[in-house]
DNA sequence: AATGGTTACAACCGCCGATTC
DNA sequence: TGAATCGGCGGTTGTAACCAT
């Protein structure tokens, strides 16, 4: 049998914590320590809190050496570049931020960071349709997600990669890079300059059509991988990629940066338009909501969906060197995925 | 001064893998 | 071995503080 129930949560109380429930909790705490038992410690110390709100507000708040606000730009470098090549792990940025909490750069990301990027961004599209006279059309052709002509056949999205020409090649500045490369590594991905380039040992088909080895194995297996980004930094080159599954269609999109391109980005906090100049989506979740829902409508389709259905397939990036990598990488929201593959099977 | 909108952040919720019994 | 809880995580919500009108 398992254990007591954690708490009865009628006589739990909720909302905000008073003084006194702090002070009860932290001297209990730095005297006696958690005792290993969230779940007990309420009872000891005489709280009418569930055990899993008392660790919430020792470990967001009444620890020792917990910063609140006041983000460097450092730190925000790190969080951006972070976030870019891992995506919402923030458990995982928490621990490259001392002092920093997991929760804290989830708000600090939420209600600021991506705001700021994302009027940067908007502001040099509209910038951008004015000086080509477009009217509508933000640059749709971000997540075109064209109509299948055959059924059964992926519909890919036509994502132009990012002007390369245009980036700076100059080291990227944001300060912390080698410890984000170290991070990188240990998550799985590569950081080296020297480094070839991973797209064949992805299982990945781009747009060309064209397989990789590797998924030539898996093909051989029945079945392909679904993950969220991948970044190469190989030749100075970072790709993202993201692949998503609509409708039962495999949908992938790609863009390629250089990493000196991306630290640019993360330094001038530019990168959003840079980034996403080729995947608005990352963002703007109306336009893709639109986007989505249009090409799930479309008779090609042949199944209807909603957003509730495909929001869940919305994956957030991760670090990937190789199919492995993928595979223990992968964010849970991100399981291994066995799609049936349209036109491969 | 009052009101409505926005921002920032603390806290809750629900899920999942690990652990316990 | 399987049921149940624990601990941790990310997403979301509630609300106080702030700002603009």
């Amino acid at each position: 049998m398992g254990r007591a129930p954690c708490c009865d949560k009628a006589n739990v109380k909720k909302g905000p914590w008073s003084p006194e429930e702090d002070a009860k909790l932290k001297s209990y705490i730095e005297q006696h320590g958690t005792g290993g038992n969230w779940i007990a410690l309420p009872q000891k110390i005489g709280l009418k809190r569930c055990g899993k709100s008392c660790r919430l507000r020792w470990l967001n708040y009444l620890r020792p050496n917990i910063k609140h606000g006041g983000f460097s730009e450092e730190e925000d470098n790190i969080i951006c570049s972070l976030y870019v090549s891992i995506g919402s792990r923030w458990s995982v940025i928490a621990a490259q931020l001392p002092g920093r909490t997991d929760n804290d750069i989830k708000n600090y990301w939420n209600t600021r960071l991506k705001k700021k990027l994302l009027g940067k961004h908007r502001k040099e599209l509209q910038a951008r349709n004015k000086g080509n006279g477009v009217v509508k059309q933000e640059n749709n052709s971000s997540l075109l997600l064209q109509e299948n002509s055959v059924q059964q056949q992926p519909c890919w999205p036509q994502i132009p990669a990012p002007p390369l020409s245009s980036l700076t090649t100059q080291t990227p500045s944001f300060n912390d890079q080698d410890s984000i490369r170290k991070l990188l590594l240990k998550l799985g991905g590569r950081f080296s300059d020297d480094y070839q380039p991973i797209l064949d040992g992805l299982n990945l088909q781009f747009p060309n059509g064209s397989l990789s080895s590797t998924q030539q194995i898996q093909e051989e297996q029945g079945h392909v991988g679904s993950f969220g980004c991948i970044n190469s930094f190989g030749n100075n080159q970072v790709q993202f990629g993201q692949s998503n599954e609509y409708c039962g269609e495999l949908v992938q999109e790609q863009v390629s940066f250089t990493s000196a391109a991306i630290g640019e980005m993360v330094s001038t906090n530019d990168y959003s338009q840079r980034l996403l100049g080729g995947s608005e989506f990352f963002y703007e979740e109306e336009m893709i909501t639109d986007k989505i829902m249009g090409a799930c409508a479309s008779p090609s389709c042949g199944q209807s969906t909603n957003w509730g259905e495909t929001s869940s397939l919305m994956y957030p990036p991760l670090v990937a060197s190789n199919f492995e990598g993928v595979r223990q990488e992968m964010p849970r929201e991100c399981a291994f995925q066995e799609l049936s593959y349209p036109g491969t099977q």
